[in-house]
DNA sequence: AAGCTTTCTGAAAGCGCTTACATTTCACAC
DNA sequence: GTGTGAAATGTAAGCGCTTTCAGAAAGCTT
């Protein structure tokens, strides 16, 4: 029923393979008038190419798997929105996944492995073993990495939040704050035990700056884990000066608990969230955050990718970016 | 290299036949010990199936395409997150895109088509006319479509915004609004063109009420198009006493311009969105919007979908629900 | 006119898998 | 011991496309 390259070629007086040639080889040698009547002909009939077909006599695609662990995440989205550009620019075809833990916190890569795409990048991989995966070869296909924890032997756009994440406390006593408590989520034991940079960072500027450190810590990142969390740390310790949050969404959370206990945020408690996320110039307070470079994350983890297509046997390749802090009045109190 | 079916066959001394009867069916007549050889080696060697090649073989893949116009939007990330939920709980695999509007306001369905899928979920198809559409078969394939815009001859779940808009702009005056403006974008020429139920509501409500209908015209959706022209208008007509936004991320920049203007949203300028999305809630102020009922959109396309795979002769499937007003602080001043 | 290129086209194999059909084996009934 | 059917497995074709190789046709050169 559907329209194949045989229909075409049928119909164009030809065989299949010279069908073929036209439509796909630029430079194939093929008679002009041949060629124009194979296109119109291919139009005609409204021809679309069968990429399972396509895919199993070439091996190649030209469509690489864009992997996310959570794509409601405004920062994902975020990511994926831009690596999506990236990708179609270089006239790859893409086709995106969400994939949500598994209970045990693990991922599920089997799905993506027997997909025929040429590559896959993956954002914010969770630190920890991936199966299937060795060599920034995930069950034989290239992977890129692109996030803020470490990954060793894979290639990896990493996200340094460490520097950035003391200058945000150093901004936050700047401004007066004493008590600064870092907000952190505690998926499946995740906090400590990860290298998480934001903590070092926080840890050593609050050492630096002579100040005790302080943890509020929420069962995950989602937001609604927030509210309760926070309400009964500052009722059980009083309210601090200041929070410096795990992500910007966190942040957004905190900013509605404080305002049901009659605090105002940006005033009462300052705020620095992560991430840099579309919503955090909108929102009110503006909040300050320290931005992911995602542009330019993005076109890296491209370079990376097309390279690792090309020779799958290259070495390892990485690269550190540094985020940078976007203050608003969040932190100031200006707004 | 990589290790196909074959390989497993060699290895288990049996032919390809029945190791693909192992490894698929379940019912299949197969001996215990034969069976339970193949799956260890098949476990051994780490086989993961040629899903290409599967597709071609058998014409299916048990998985949808769910295609989307803007998945940065949040409302678009909200509906397919919920959908992609619908479809793994339904043991199908997806694959999500995100596909802009070509620069005319036409979409390019020609990669979806081609690709191996069972089927299509169009989240916010515009209205229009999209290419090999024809009778809930997208080049062949099934499509359902979600949307908040009325489409013919399409399989699809449709939200009415109509009696909620209305509801939305009485409610507006029973809190002593006069002036209720419409916030509305007009990307492609599309407002008027477009039968925006939105619209209706509110010109209906209007009339009944005996007020005068106000327009604010914006470039696109975007939030960045609403700003200038917001303050513009205010800077000519004054500020209306509220805004009925087309959608909740409009609303939020509407939030922000008024706050640079001066005024402040939900007490000078009251504000209902459409839509429902997470950051509706959370947001300061609260922001009364038009919920859109999306779990049970996204249940009622899959059931659409499974039905259409089963039998692609079946009449149009099209289901009509409406969205919920909830009522927040940016609407009763109350926050 | 013979020989040599160059240009164009077709035949055929094969990518990894499924599946209809054929075949073998075996248990059981007579 | 023959016949029958059920159970288990193998054979082979084919899904729609690409690509190698070889052959045909046409244009040169000498």
């Amino acid at each position: 029923m559907r329209v194949s390259l045989r229909c075409v070629a049928e119909r164009a007086g030809v065989s299949d393979a010279t069908a073929s040639r036209v439509l796909n080889g630029v430079d194939a040698p093929v008679a002009r008038e041949t060629r124009e009547r194979v296109l119109r002909i291919a139009a005609e009939i409204g021809y679309t190419p069968n990429l399972a077909a396509k895919a199993l006599a070439t091996g190649r695609t030209k469509t690489v798997a864009l992997w996310s662990v959570n794509l409601r995440a405004p920062h994902s989205s975020q990511v994926v929105y831009c690596m999506r550009d990236e990708i179609m620019k270089n006239d790859y075809d893409l086709t995106i996944s969400d994939f949500k833990f598994r209970v045990d916190g693990a991922l599920d890569t089997s799905r993506i492995i027997s997909w025929p795409v040429d590559g896959v990048i993956a954002v914010d991989l969770p630190r920890g073993d991936v199966p299937g995966l060795s060599n920034s070869l995930l069950g034989g296909k290239p992977l890129v990495s692109i996030g803020a924890y470490v990954l060793e032997n894979v290639d990896h756009v990493y996200v340094d939040f460490a520097p950035m994440s003391a200058a945000a406390v150093r901004h936050l006593h700047s401004v007066g704050c004493r008590r600064i408590a870092y907000l952190v989520p505690n998926w499946f034991e995740w906090f400590r035990s990860a290298d998480d940079a934001r903590l070092r960072g926080y840890e050593t500027a609050i050492e630096q700056l002579g100040l005790e450190p302080e943890f509020i810590v929420t069962e995950n990142e989602v937001r609604a884990a927030v509210g309760p969390v926070l309400k009964s740390h500052i009722a059980l310790h009083g309210a601090p000066d200041a929070l410096f949050c795990f992500n910007d969404n966190m942040t957004i959370a905190a900013s509605r608990a404080l305002r049901e206990v009659g605090l105002i945020p940006g005033r009462d408690v300052k705020l620095v969230g992560c991430d840099g996320i579309d919503d955090s110039a909108d929102f009110y307070p503006p909040l300050t955050t320290v931005v992911q470079p995602v542009e330019e994350m993005c076109a890296v983890a491209w370079t990376f990718l097309a390279r690792r297509i090309k020779d799958p046997d290259i070495p390892v390749q990485q690269m550190t970016l540094t985020a940078k802090l976007e203050i608003r009045g969040s932190s100031t109190g200006d707004f």
